[in-house]
DNA sequence: CGGACAAGTTTGCCAC
DNA sequence: GTGGCAAACTTGTCCG
């Protein structure tokens, strides 16, 4: 029938909108935490600083890896 | 103890890490959703205009309700 | 001529910084034409509240022509 | 009369509309200067950066010329 | 001076 | 793969 096409279209937004509410709740909790550990003495700046380069430091990592998967790969 | 600052830095970098971990993981699945609607025959800029024009009526929303608390302080 | 590189960049720096001027002269006059309504008796934080609103309104009407636009694409 | 009130917030806020008009059109002209630049070969980021540092400079001997005139008139 | 708000800058994404 | 577009983050500004 054709209300079907209409609310497959209904889900799909439905689910997307979910999942950026939960993305919105989260962005906020994270503020969160980097208000109570500035009210605790913490440097805001600094700890985002730290943050960004263990993610980095992640991501290199995780190249790495691959990179070895890779070279394991081609030898068989 | 004098291990307790380094602990308390520790458990905050960790809960932001958990954090965006998650918001990763949720913003992967969105992703995911709109790849299955492009299969589904929806096209993806339409439905992120959707979704994005949803959202403004939404912050519109929560601006009005934040402009009347607005003029009622102003009103004294 | 060789001064010709240097010219061009002397000039292209110049209507920058030209610009700037002015666009720093018409924030005072907002922030005079605010005052002045502060002392007459106006509230600025609802005048920038109303401002912003107006401005909102502009550019959802904006984003609007702009979503008729991509449903008229999407639907070939 | 009660007209009175209303027609002068509608004139301030159209002087506040009609002055952040003009600061919108200028930011746009910036904005195509530096699209200029940039199919004349540069480097906008480092347009940027001059931009800023020359800013800066200006505040500084700004700061400069003030303290001398406070000096002249400590000095009677 | 500290937090709220806006501006600017950077980053990731999608279309070409 | 490149360049334009939209979103996130960072920085600066203004008010209380």
């Amino acid at each position: 029938m054709s209300e079907q096409g209409h609310n497959q279209l209904t889900t799909i937004v439905q689910r997307i909108e979910s999942v950026e509410a939960e993305i919105k709740e989260l962005g906020e909790g994270r503020k969160e935490i980097y208000l109570e550990a500035k009210s605790n003495g913490y440097d805001v700046k600094a700890l985002k600083a730290i943050v960004a380069r263990r993610r980095q430091d992640q991501e290199k990592l995780a190249n790495h890896e691959m990179l070895v998967d890779t070279y394991e790969a081609a030898l068989g």
